[in-house]
DNA sequence: TTTGACCTTTACGTAGCGTTAAGGTGTATG
DNA sequence: CATACACCTTAACGCTACGTAAAGGTCAAA
C-alpha cells in the first residue's frame, strides 16, 4: 500500500506538515517521490512513523529519536517493550493524578485534609528526564516496579500524619475490642468507644460517612471471611462482637 | 505558610523559570514581594499552581488557562471534576495505546496480523481538541439521584439458595475481573459488568444499597491491605482495578 | 568580611510545528 | 476545451513555553 502525503497524515492523525518536517530534519523520508514531486510513502514508512508516534507521545525529543532510529542497532522488538514499559508508567503517573484530583475534591468539601506536598503528587515527572536512561541504554529493572509503584500510590497519597493516625486508629481499635469483648457486652462504654473508633478509621478511607454504609460493612465483617479470619485472629467472635456493637452504634 | 520561588518550584515540581513566566503573563503572580524585591508566594498560590498544573497536564493553552481562572464563575471544585474527567479520558488513550504497543509485538513475532490503521489506534487525539468544549461551557449534567431503594433490610441468615447465589457471584466476579483486568480499562463492558456483578454480591449483605456506600467501599479495596492482598492475589493492580471500576459504575 | 546560596531583571535561543503565500498537478465536470 | 477544485510543492515567518546565560543585588553563616 502506498500512500500521499495526507492519506498517511489523516491514517496517523498527524498534520501534513508534520510529515514534511520529518522529511526535512530527516527523521521520515519518504520512500520515493514521483515524477510531479510529490511524497509518496510505503508499508516501511508507515511501521517507521508508528514507532515515531510512540517515542513522541513519551516526551523524547525528535532529534533524539532521528538518532535512535538510524542506529544500526536499532530493534523494533525491544523498543517496542520500551514503549510499552513507559506508557505503563506514564499510566501510573496519571492514576496518581487522578487520586489527586479526587482528594482534592474532597478537600474543597471539608471532607479531607492535604499537606502542600501532596498537592503536586503525580506532577513531578522525572519520567522525561529518565528517557535518556531508558532508551538510551540497556539496563533496567525488573517488572517488580510496578507492584512497588502501586503500592506506594496509596501512601503517596496519604499525609504522612494522617498515615500515623490511620495506624495508631487501627491499633486503638484492636485493643479497645479485645478488652471490651471480655464483657461480652456490645452496648458497653468500651465497646462503643471501639464502634466510633471505627468510625473514625473508615472515614479516612471513604468520601462520605453515613450510618447505612457503616451498618452495612459491619454485616459484611461477619458475612465475608476475610475480615472475620482478620478480627478473630486474636479471639474467635470478635468479628460478630464488633458487627453488634457498630449495629448498636449506627442505630 | 510562605514560600520563596525556589521553595514553592521545588515543592511543584516546576522550574523557577516557570514560576517567573507565569507571573510575567498574569498567570500566577506572586502574593506578595518583600521588601528585597523577592516574590514570596502563600497558600492561594500554591492551590492556584495545582490548579495551573491539571490544566497543563491536559494541554490547555496558558492564556486559556488565565482566563479560566481570572473568570469570575470559576468555581474550584467544578473545575477539579472537570480534570478528573479528562484525566481519567486521558488514561483512556493510554490504555489503547498499551494495547496497541502489544499487538504490534505480537505483529513482530508474527504472531498476529494489523491493518495499517490499528497501528495508529490511541495516537489520534480529540482529547485536546475537545477541551474547550469541557472547559468553555458552564453546563454539565448533574447526575440524577437515584431512587433510595427502600427495600427491607435483608436478613443476615440466609438461605440455602441464597448462599449459592453469593458464592457463584463471588467467583462471577473474579472471573470478569480477570479477564477485563487483561484490557486495563475499567470503562470497558466486561470491567463494568464486573462492577454490576459486585454491586448484586454486596446487596447480599447491606440493608440498602447506594452507591455513595459501594463507591466508599471502592475506595477501601485500594486503601486496605486485606482487600487489596486478596484482590491482588492473582494479579497485583486488580484491587486498584476493581476501584476505578466501581467508581465509574456508580458515577 | 567574605563566601555561597539565594534572589532579581533582561534578553536571546529553542523545538515543533501552525500558518500564510505563491504556485504547480490531476481529474471530473460543464 | 477550459475551468473548477482538491490536491501537491517550497519558502518563510510566527508562536508557545519555557531553557539558558549574563550581570548584578540580598542574606545568613563562617
Amino acid at each position: 500500500m502506498e500512500y500521499t502525503i495526507q492519506s498517511l497524515a489523516s491514517l496517523a492523525g498527524v498534520s501534513t506538515r508534520t510529515l514534511r518536517y520529518y522529511d526535512e530534519i530527516g527523521l521520515l523520508p519518504p520512500a520515493r517521490i514521483n515524477s510531479s514531486g510529490y511524497r509518496i510513502y510505503g508499508q516501511a514508512e508507515v511501521n517507521q512513523l508508528q514507532q515515531i508516534l510512540f517515542y513522541r507521545e513519551l516526551g523524547v525529543r525528535l532529534d533524539k529519536i532521528t538518532e535512535l532510529m538510524t542506529a544500526p542497532s536499532f530493534d523494533v522488538g525491544k523498543a517496542l517493550e520500551d514503549h510499552r514499559e513507559k506508557l505503563i508508567e506514564k499510566r501510573d503517573r496519571l492514576n496518581l493524578l487522578i487520586a489527586n484530583v479526587e482528594k482534592s475534591l474532597a478537600l474543597t468539601e471539608g471532607r479531607t485534609k492535604m499537606s502542600d506536598k501532596e498537592k503536586f503528587n503525580g506532577f513531578k515527572k522525572k519520567l522525561i528526564e529518565d528517557n535518556e536512561k531508558v532508551y538510551g541504554q540497556e539496563v533496567r529493572g525488573k517488572y517488580g516496579d510496578e507492584a512497588v509503584n502501586q503500592s506506594n500510590a496509596k501512601l503517596l497519597n496519604m499525609s504522612q500524619e494522617d498515615y500515623e493516625k490511620v495506624t495508631k486508629l487501627e491499633q486503638d481499635i484492636r485493643t479497645a475490642l479485645a478488652e471490651s469483648f471480655l464483657t461480652g457486652d456490645p452496648e458497653s462504654e468500651l465497646a462503643q468507644k471501639a464502634a466510633d473508633l471505627h468510625k473514625q478509621w473508615i472515614s479516612y478511607y471513604w468520601p462520605q460517612y453515613s450510618k447505612e454504609a457503616h451498618a452495612g460493612l459491619a454485616q459484611m465483617y461477619v458475612a465475608d471471611e476475610r475480615f472475620t479470619a482478620y478480627y478473630d485472629k486474636e479471639q474467635v467472635g470478635t468479628a460478630e462482637f464488633l458487627r453488634d456493637a457498630i449495629l448498636i452504634y449506627t442505630k
